[in-house]
DNA sequence: AGCGTAATTCAACGTTTGTTGAAAGGCAAC
DNA sequence: GTTGCCTTTCAACAAACGTTGAATTACGCT
């Protein structure tokens, strides 16, 4: 019997407990005690369903990926199904690489809300920055560059890169919802409205692609 | 005698050690031997010197901080300057936002180049991003986005702020230098090539702005 | 009912953490 | 040259850390 019921759900538990602390405080300031002690387990039970702390992190970064990225793909697929002959706009493109997840924001499960701040936290660290992101979510990537740079045939490689790079920044920082915007605005925009956001970050993301690759 | 030429040479030390090593590892990763070490002084010093750990940080951030904002404010003067009458486009405005921050990359300063790495980790941080961004920045960024709003009379507010927020988002991945673009481009872009992000991202941001503007 | 394995608890380990008090060293002023 | 203050060292504290092994409970199978 390899797994039961009731230690699949503790685990999962486990995994909420890590994926909230983590995102909130990032990993090294968590302690493995909180997490157990949130998740209503002894602390023993995280070393008995993963290995480590670092094999726990890992975990809860792996859970949400594949599904994460099933839906870009999906948003995708739907785009180039709806365009046989003619190239998809710009924006349609970059729309279906930040809307899936923004949806899935707006949408107030507070798991993902926690899952996305934890990308973000380690979208922007030097040590994970590189190497993780790569290793989860670059076939997505090159595939929605694919698409872009058929879009945009006239763009050089690297301003494709680069532009690329910038949507990240912007996307990453809205997952952060650090209540920066709200401070700022004094309270006209917030973090967490994920609807506004998806009105106007791929309108302004397509200008910036369509700008580099017109100079 | 209230402070020594010799003390300042190590208070200084400290600082340098504990500004790179927060910058790679953020701060609950370091420990506060490991600065010492680095700074090549006693465990204890950092005590005398500082208050505490998080004192230490606070000491980091604060001591560039007020550079920063000067040479960012010097050149938005520059930019003004040279528009008596006509008002200065958006891409100049946002060129004086990041090109002097970027320039001081570029000149290879490893001391800026850890700051602005651990500015981007404390911008995307829940724990830190809204507040102490505000604390330090919110001024300056106040007068760019009056100089924005001139530039753009037709934007709305709430555009004006998350057109804001893109771009800090954006500046604040740059800053990180994960090494994804490497990665991602197979070496045709390198996250420290500040002269290609100079050349692209203010004509990127700004056809952004001006996008949501006519919207 | 009872065996076997999976899940959970309990108590503890060695190490490292941030932090501190007291003592030693260095240097200017008188 | 001794007084006085600033700086630096040394040694140690209690608390919290990640992790583990052995003991205990829960539960599906025959």
């Amino acid at each position: 019997m390899p797994q039961s019921v009731k230690s699949k759900e503790t685990k999962q538990r486990i995994l909420d407990a890590a994926e909230a602390l983590f995102a909130r405080d990032g990993f090294a300031s968590v302690t493995v005690r909180q997490i157990m002690k949130q998740a209503g387990a002894d602390v023993a039970l995280a070393y008995y369903h993963f290995e480590s702390k670092r094999d726990l992190f890992d975990a809860v970064l792996m859970r949400r990926a594949e599904t994460m990225n099933a839906i870009r793909h999906a948003a995708l697929d739907e785009v180039e199904g709806r365009h046989k002959d003619d190239a998809p706009t710009v924006e349609e493109i970059i729309g279906a690489f930040t809307n899936p997840l923004l949806d899935l924001l707006a949408e107030d499960h507070e798991q993902w809300r926690h899952y996305f701040a934890l990308v973000a936290q380690v979208n922007n660290s030097p040590e994970w920055g590189g190497e993780l992101m790569t290793k989860y979510f670059d076939p997505l990537v090159r595939r929605f560059l694919d698409a872009l740079r058929r879009a945009l045939p006239n763009s050089s490689e690297a301003d494709l890169f680069w532009s690329y790079h910038f949507l990240s920044g912007a996307l990453t920082l809205t997952f952060a919802e650090t209540g920066r915007i709200d401070n700022l605005s004094n309270g006209t925009c917030r973090s967490s409205d994920m609807a506004a956001i998806s009105a106007r970050l791929p309108a302004f993301i397509a200008a910036g692609f369509e700008r580099l690759a017109k100079a």
